[in-house]
DNA sequence: CTCATTTCTTACTATTTTGTTAGTATCTAA
DNA sequence: TTAGATACTAACAAAATAGTAAGAAATGAG
């Protein structure tokens, strides 16, 4: 739970009121977002099937960030009255807009990841 | 200081292992990279310069993002050998090429704070 | 009635991040 | 010699995030 008024919490409420890019970090930060969310981009998905395919997240944690992501109204929960029960995840219209975002981060991801390897590279070359 | 082995770490290594936009997030993650990031954007400032111009921010916490932006290579640290000491930061080659990146994430922060200021207007028209 | 399955809760602990306060070093100018 | 400016450091405390382990509800099958 957010202490509503220490300094942590307003340093980063002053934040996100002046930038925009603060507020897209708060949405999609956290361990396991990323991992959910490349996951739901490709196509719905039960909660099982996330935890079986994200490797070493907690069910207090996936239920965590799923929820976290639900208010913000990025996934959508979908229960079905099955036993045993049956709960999908969607990615929402609002979530979808993310698209672009997320497509530039990992894009960058990727372009970082390759010149750390080639400067790895020519470390090892100079000894 | 981190613990390499902690459940914790181990759990980010490998995300950040598999995916770019966990690689991104990393590196601009933070609660005061977004608004060192947006400032050094336009034009390099001294120390001084940025801890006056990020409101809240302490020296522990500017000192601390500025010298892991450095490590990863997105700004540069130009000390000049003067009294009292001048030291500016600037972005490198590798900080500039997160550029369409920042920017995607500005965008769909303002986005999302648009869309919501909508919501909350038409909840209070609802009453 | 007991078991199995799925989707979570809850209580507790560990780890990581952020903030607070009080310094340090250097030289210059008064 | 003492104060002032700048750019930090170090030690400690508070807050936030992540992980562990155990259990709970719902209900059809056996």
């Amino acid at each position: 739970m957010r202490k509503q008024t220490s300094t942590n919490a307003l340093n980063e409420k002053r934040i996100i009121d002046t930038c925009g890019m603060a507020v897209a970090l708060r949405v999609i930060g956290g361990r396991w977002k990323p991992a959910i969310l490349c996951r739901l981009a490709d196509s719905t998905m039960r909660y099982s099937e996330l935890k079986k395919s994200i490797e070493g997240i907690s069910e207090r944690m996936l239920v965590a960030q799923l929820r976290e992501l639900e208010r913000e109204g990025i996934v959508r929960r979908v229960v079905y009255p099955e036993v045993p029960p049956r709960v999908e995840y969607e990615i929402t219209q609002l979530g979808r807009t993310m698209g672009p975002m997320l497509h530039a981060m990992a894009e960058w991801g990727r372009l970082r990841s390759t010149l750390n390897e080639q400067r790895s590279a020519e470390q090892l070359a100079e000894v």
